[in-house]
DNA sequence: CGATAACTTGAACGATCACTCAAATATTAT
DNA sequence: ATAATATTTGAGTGATCGTTCAAGTTATCG
């Protein structure tokens, strides 16, 4: 054998999902990887060839974290609805300090690679429809379980849903007032509730 | 006297305004400016002194435009709700070529420039503000009329008001089916008309 | 027509970009 | 210890970044 990996790779893709989540793929730079990481140019490259794989990897882990969170809430959700609002109000719930208080990262991405780096873009925006996929097949569940209406358009409700979501997470962005949007939340948390039937 | 100024500033503002909002301010290069606006660098930096300040010039532009299309809007509505409803529905009716099909410029600039260049990020917020100030005013109005409830937030709706455009608007920019985006608009828009009162 | 002034030009600047690779270092197997 | 091997290093690559400025061009004025 030899010297073993040193570095912890996990921890290094979560600086970079971390650098490149703050400040953008093209903004960005080399350095800014070189020390979010500390690692030098020659060992990012041996580990993660380049700094388009290096985004695309931060990227999955993103996804995947993002995708577990929802599930994980639903799995514990007294009703379907419930854990929708829910997932909702969490948002304007998040501490003053928390770094995930800015946009999502895969909407972050297509607003700043459409129109530059077409694999990029490809990739988040199937990302991005998985994730509405979830909230379709949660919407589903609360139809099935008789708190949605049977003719209810549970595709189109999840693409308002996420909606919703881009928008608290754009507030949360822009430093909103945190009454502000826990007020907005609470408007969109109340449209889903307001879907409920009575049983 | 001498020798006038040949191009033409307002056709070249224009220019730059596309360019930006389509690239983005950090993936867009001199080389790229130079094409737009047929014009070598040192007559680009005469005119408009930097990159950066021909990026303010150009949000100055998008913000002039956004701000009198909607007024205009208002102005010609049959009632403020009305308007509101349509201002909406109006991104959905885009034709499929338009350049505008896509993110607004100033959510796209402060996604884009927040946690890099403050200065910019600033006066795009301000910009921002002033918009959600007169979609404030357009629910004051419908309150005056009476076709909006005496309690009404209208505050609160200009922001939900302002989310549901940022909302259509990403999905003009992902290029979803137009359907699909019709019926997004339509929903945020028989939200606004909802919230009219019987008179 | 010559003088003067405004504007355009494009080569060149230092800085930084993403990226490479030969050399140095650290680790394990023998 | 020593050999073999994996990893780290960081100076250096050419390209491109935003920017400058001396020289050239084109207009107007007397």
């Amino acid at each position: 054998m030899s010297r073993p990996t040193q570095y912890q790779r996990d921890t290094a893709l979560e600086a970079a999902m971390q650098v490149f989540w703050q400040k953008g793929y093209h903004a960005t730079s080399l350095k800014d990887l070189e020390s979010a990481l500390e690692m030098k140019p020659g060992s990012i490259y041996a580990a993660f060839s380049s700094k388009e794989n290096l985004y695309l990897l931060s990227l999955d882990r993103y996804f995947d974290r993002s995708l577990t969170r929802f599930q994980d809430l639903m799995d514990k959700a007294p009703s379907a609805l419930t854990g929708l609002a829910d997932h909702l109000r969490g948002f304007a719930k998040m501490p003053p300090q928390d770094h995930a208080r800015q946009v999502c990262m895969l909407t972050k991405t297509l607003v700043d690679t459409t129109n530059t780096d077409p694999e990029i873009a490809a990739r988040t925006k199937a990302y991005l429809e998985r994730i509405r996929e979830a909230f379709t097949a949660a919407f589903e569940r609360a139809k099935a379980e008789g708190e949605l209406a049977p003719d209810a358009d549970c595709a189109r409700l999840a693409r308002r849903f996420q909606a919703s979501i881009s928008a608290i997470r754009f507030e949360l962005h822009l430093g909103t007032d945190p009454e502000d949007i826990t007020a907005l939340a609470e408007d969109f948390a109340r449209e889903i509730e307001a879907l409920r039937q009575d049983t």
